[in-house]
DNA sequence: GTGCGGATGTGACAAGCGTCACCCCGGGGT
DNA sequence: ACCCCGGGGTGACGCTTGTCACATCCGCAC
């Protein structure tokens, strides 16, 4: 019997996806938390076998989540579903130790097939996710990933100096840098290149 | 017995919410489609009583397809599940006559008694999105929002006036508008708060 | 110490942006 | 005929962006 914990922020697919695995003979859900916190909670309360969590969710995120799971050294498995078919976060969740990278683009038969591999000790990566992944690597350093966020949510270049106590200046060279580095020909475009890669 | 057709492109989410569906005595999933267009071949098909669909997808969006349906005067009635609980898309589908309109934050066990509610005749609105869509309507008109999208996919001024037939200092124009209209500080924040909102 | 490299800042320049006042033109009302 | 109004355009103003060359400071290797 596969012991199953369930983390997934919207209530419906929460449901439906606790419904579909528990169908499964060898499948047991224990129980399913609709953000990051309780879910690390309930881990710990229930040790289950396997945790399928989300990416974005309110709280911790999944890949904070499979960070914690790892540093504590448990025996649980963590297997990550998630809409967002980006190098850099399966390049992060691969770093936190995860046993499992699914898209919910891929057919639901194989999520039962995945945790049953993972429990076997197995991985389960989606396999043109991976190839991607190690094409491209992120070319930004902290900076710019910080300035590139704040630019991309509105914020002009003062205002970036502000909050990170930074010249108006060197926020702009930063910026720069990472137009430069991304092919951009502005701060929107590189945002939209940077947030699509995963890269944040 | 409802028969019902399910829309939407995620695979594994598809699968999991026909499962949970498939649970029910009452309710016959008839088949789904993972695009607008086999949706709406499926539809012609299928004559199923609900369908029960997503808003984003490849193709046709879930809206246009319940437009299509209302402009067609079909017996079906149309359930759209979503994640964008925004207020401008609620007001096109209820424009387009669906019967229901549900978040997928929404608990899953409200999804068959939605079902069941839209099939006696009845309508099913997420109530907190309901008073939302009636207290504050989109302030842009159709030239507003066309520079608005272009300009958060990071186009510079004179290339949207190309684009649109335009001069780079109408286009300026426009923008200067809907900045204002929305109080935001430049095109990202407004194109963001338009976004957000559900008016594109 | 000397030197190098990374992180940060400065100043200047051209281009783009946001705002505003004002213009032209082509319908409708009346 | 008249005026008004909405779509589009112009030109000017000051500010912000994007770029680049150069300066400063600090830490670390040798």
């Amino acid at each position: 019997m596969i012991r199953v914990l369930l983390a997934e922020d919207q209530a419906m697919v929460r449901g439906a996806l606790s419904a579909l695995l528990n169908l499964e003979p060898d499948i047991e859900v224990l129980g399913s938390a609709p953000d990051g916190e309780s879910a690390w909670r309930e881990l710990q309360r229930l040790k289950p076998d396997v945790l399928v969590t989300d990416i974005e969710m309110p709280g911790l995120t999944g890949l904070e989540i499979a960070q914690r799971v790892h540093r504590h050294e448990l025996p649980i498995k963590v297997v990550i579903v998630t809409t967002f078919a980006r190098p850099g976060f399966l390049r992060r969740a691969l770093d936190a130790g995860v046993s499992g990278y699914l898209l919910k683009d891929a057919p639901a038969e194989g999520l039962a097939d995945a945790l049953r591999l993972v429990h076997r000790g197995g991985r389960a990566i989606d396999p043109q996710l991976a190839l991607e992944a190690w094409s491209d690597a992120d070319p930004l350093n902290d900076r710019e990933r910080q300035v590139l966020r704040l630019a991309g949510e509105g914020h002009a270049a003062s205002e970036i100096g502000t909050q990170l106590n930074l010249s108006h200046g060197t926020v702009r060279n930063y910026l720069s840098e990472a137009i430069g580095k991304l092919g951009a020909a502005n701060r929107i475009e590189a945002y939209r290149l940077a947030r699509q890669k995963g890269w944040l």
